[in-house]
DNA sequence: GTCTATAATTCGATAGAC
DNA sequence: GTCTATCGAATTATAGAC
C-alpha cells in the first residue's frame, strides 16, 4: 500500500469522516454527507474503505495511534526518571497527550479530534472500536497507578480509572462550551487545565 | 410481549420507547421497533405524540421528573437540618436520588431509567432536551455547592460540577459492566456505591 | 382511537462502463 | 481508480377507512 500523500482521495475521506463524526457521532452520520463533505464519489468510500462500519474503524484508528504513542512515551519518560512515580506524574502524562492535540492539531482539527476521541464513547456499539484503539494504553497505566497506590483493591482502581476516563471524555466533548474547563486553545490555558484536571482526579483517586 | 398489555396505548409506547432509548440510543433506536415491542400501531405514535421528536422529549421528561423532585426533596431535607451543609451531604443528595432508582424501580425498570439518564448526553442532538429537564436541580445544587465552597470561583465550581455529573452518567450509563463502581442492585452494595462515589467527587471538589 | 396502506425520503451497498 | 445509475431495504410521516 502507497502512503497517503496530501489530498489523496482516502485522504480527503478521512479527513471528513473524521470532522462528521466528531460533530454528529457515528450512526447519525451518512456516508452521503461525507462524500459531499469530501467531494468524492460515494463509490469511493466502498472501493478504498469496504464498508461504513470498516471506515469507522479506520478513522478511530488514525485518531488514537498518535495519542496513545504520546501517552506511553510520556509515563515511560516520567518512569524513567523516578522508578515510583507520584499519582500526580501518572495521571499527567495520563491525560496531557489528548487535551494537549486539541492545540497542536492545525487549524480546527485538533478540537475535532478531541471530540472524536469522546465520542468512542458514547455510542455503544462504537465502544468496543474505541477500547481497542486504546486498550494498550488503558492496560499500561491501569497497573501504573496500581504500583503508586497499592493499598487500594484492583476493583476499586478500576472504577476510579473508569472515572477519570470519564472526565476526560467530558473534557473532550464539551471544550468548545462555555464555563467549560479549557475556556480557549491557547497552549499556556490547555496546560493551566491539565493542571487542574489531574489534580481533581488525583484527589479522587486517593481518596 | 406480556407487559404491553397493561395500561393505554400511551404508557404502552413511553415504556417500550423508554427500554429501547436506553438499550440503543435515540437516534440508532427507530419508531417500528417501538410499535413492534409496545404491540401497538405505528400510527398510535405520530396520533399521540406528533412525532418522533416528541416522543423522546415526553419520554425524558417522564423519567426525570420524578428524580429531580426526589433530589431537590433530599437537599431540601438536608439543608433544613444544617443551615450550611458540608459538601458531602450536599453530594449526596445529589447523587443518590438517580442511582437509587436502580433497586426502586420494579424489575428492570430502575436500570433501565439509570441508562436513560445517562444517555441523554451521550448524543448531541438530545442534549439540550435532557438539560431543560434537569435544569432546575443542576441550578439548585450548583447554588448550594457556591454556598458550601465560597472560596472557589463560579467558572471553578461549574467545571467542576460538570465533572461531578459525568462521572454519575457514566456509573448509570455502566452500571451492568462488569468492575463497575455498582457491582449489583442489592440496596447495600447501592448504599456503599453511592458512598464511595460521594467520597471520590468531595475529594476533587475541594481540590 | 385504531387500523391498513402508502407516500416520500434516505440509507448502505453494488454492478458495470470508462 | 473514478464515475453513473440503481437496487433493496429501511426510515418518518400521512391519508383515509372503520
Amino acid at each position: 500500500m502507497v502512503s497517503a500523500s496530501f489530498g489523496d482521495t482516502q485522504t480527503q475521506i478521512l479527513d471528513a469522516a473524521e470532522q462528521l463524526f466528531a460533530e454528529q457521532g457515528f450512526g447519525a452520520t451518512s456516508l452521503r454527507s461525507i462524500i459531499r463533505a469530501a467531494d468524492v464519489n460515494l463509490a469511493a468510500i466502498h472501493y478504498h474503505f469496504g464498508s461504513k462500519e470498516k471506515l469507522i474503524v479506520a478513522t478511530i484508528e488514525r485518531m488514537a495511534q498518535p495519542i496513545v504513542q504520546a501517552e506511553l512515551k510520556q509515563l515511560a519518560a516520567v518512569q524513567a526518571e523516578h522508578p515510583q512515580p507520584t499519582v500526580e506524574a501518572i495521571l499527567h502524562a495520563m491525560l496531557a497527550p489528548a487535551l494537549e492535540i486539541v492545540y497542536h492539531g492545525q487549524g480546527d482539527r485538533g478540537l475535532t479530534q478531541a471530540r472524536l476521541m469522546g465520542r468512542c464513547r458514547t455510542e455503544p456499539t462504537i465502544e468496543p472500536i474505541g477500547a481497542q484503539a486504546f486498550a494498550k494504553s488503558s492496560q499500561t497505566f491501569l497497573t501504573a497507578l496500581q504500583q503508586a497506590l497499592p493499598d487500594q483493591s484492583t476493583s476499586e482502581l478500576t472504577w476510579k480509572f473508569d472515572l477519570v476516563i470519564a472526565m476526560l471524555i467530558r473534557v473532550l466533548c464539551a471544550a468548545d462550551q462555555p464555563n467549560a474547563i479549557l475556556q480557549d486553545n491557547s497552549p499556556a490555558e490547555t496546560a493551566a487545565a491539565i493542571e487542574r484536571l489531574v489534580h481533581f482526579a488525583a484527589a479522587g483517586m486517593k481518596s
